[in-house]
DNA sequence: TGCAATCTATACCGATCAGTATAAAATCCT
DNA sequence: AGGATTTTATACTGATCGGTATAGATTGCA
């Protein structure tokens, strides 16, 4: 019933695919890097994980839930849409720069383009940036319901703009961008606030 | 003096060489496939062109000076910086959807993230990216002493927010958005100038 | 102790990677 | 025609790609 037991920490290997990943993205990154940088050999390391493409995506999973640039509780228990847009924006351009893990947002960098074979990878990654631009939008909705934000403002306009801010803060950061920089950057997005609602 | 003349158009083929990169970037990218569609063998493929990487940064050229989103001419004919920042990023988002194109802009998708031994290639387009900053910075430093931006205005700051937009913009062009959605983000971005400059 | 079950290391699979050696074919010049 | 020069097609290089077959090692349970 019980064989023998694993001799790595499964967490902690999927934490290093996670970084590296992150680091090259998806085609940018061998199963020969992965099984060297966990020191897990091939056959171990698809049977914890599968195949390539299902490790990215647990991978990303566990980015979303530890890294993640996003939270859902920012948006709901902010009491008007515009604050629940600065504390989003804020935290995003804090989640560009982390210690001891490559800049920049891994939902953007780490599969825009290649080869055709994955493109289901990309689809899987543009979902993820779709459900923010979303999120986004219903919040802005919200707060037209609530009647914090003008009911003239268009939420999905407001979103997308929003989220095409986070998408090109993703890649200043990989361009080397500080952290004062970013957050300049989200200081000048959230300025247009007024404008952009029709306030 | 004159040897066996070749048989392909080296025009045409590096101009299918930047489309093939433009869609799948540098590293999705390999010599078998730029083989393929070019219809070139691989030996005639070198002595044309040099290595991939020679190759990839001539059709980057070519992608400049032919669906480059970017005009120095927009920024140095226009009256005010104002003007220049409007017609700069109307046709930059213009220029993200072309018919018989990748969508989105290729100095900003085709590498950003990858393996170790392509780093130059990213490092390269992470300079045209500031490149494109510079420039922007440069026309609002303009401004400025034209009298037509107040002297409070950060140049750096403002520069970095256009740029972060047409970063963004790339992403949502290769996700899918129209044009419609692509000039809603800039008219929202636009709006943000007088907020911005201080004015 | 023996057996089923699971993980490990080694070595391998066919396919593809970027790049090239070789030799035949096509041109110009003399 | 002959020779120099360049491009062509074919076939190949060693390395790496994602993935796996095989067999030995380690466990719990009977």
């Amino acid at each position: 019933m019980a064989g023998r037991p694993r001799e790595f920490d499964r967490t902690e290997a999927l934490q290093k695919a996670m970084l590296l990943f992150w680091e090259r993205g998806y085609e940018g990154t061998s199963i020969g890097d992965l099984s060297e940088a966990l020191a897990i050999g091939k056959p171990s390391l698809y049977a914890a994980f599968g195949n390539k493409e299902d490790l990215f995506l647990e991978a990303l999973q566990l980015y979303e839930d530890t890294y993640g640039c996003f939270s859902q509780a920012d948006l709901d228990d902010a009491p008007t849409a515009q604050a629940a847009f600065v504390t989003t924006l804020r935290r995003n351009a804090a989640c560009q720069l982390n210690a001891g893990a490559p800049p920049g947002c891994f939902i953007v960098l780490s599969a825009t383009v290649g080869t055709p074979q994955n493109a289901d990878v990309r689809a899987h990654l543009t979902r993820r940036r779709q459900a923010t631009r979303d999120r986004l939008a219903a919040r802005l909705a919200r707060g037209i319901a609530d009647g914090d934000v003008p009911d003239t403002a268009d939420p999905q306009a407001v979103a997308t703009f929003y989220a095409t801010v986070i998408n090109g803060l993703a890649i200043e950061a990989r361009d080397g961008a500080g952290q004062a920089e970013l957050d300049r950057i989200v200081t000048a997005a959230l300025a247009a606030w007024d404008s952009l609602v029709g306030q």
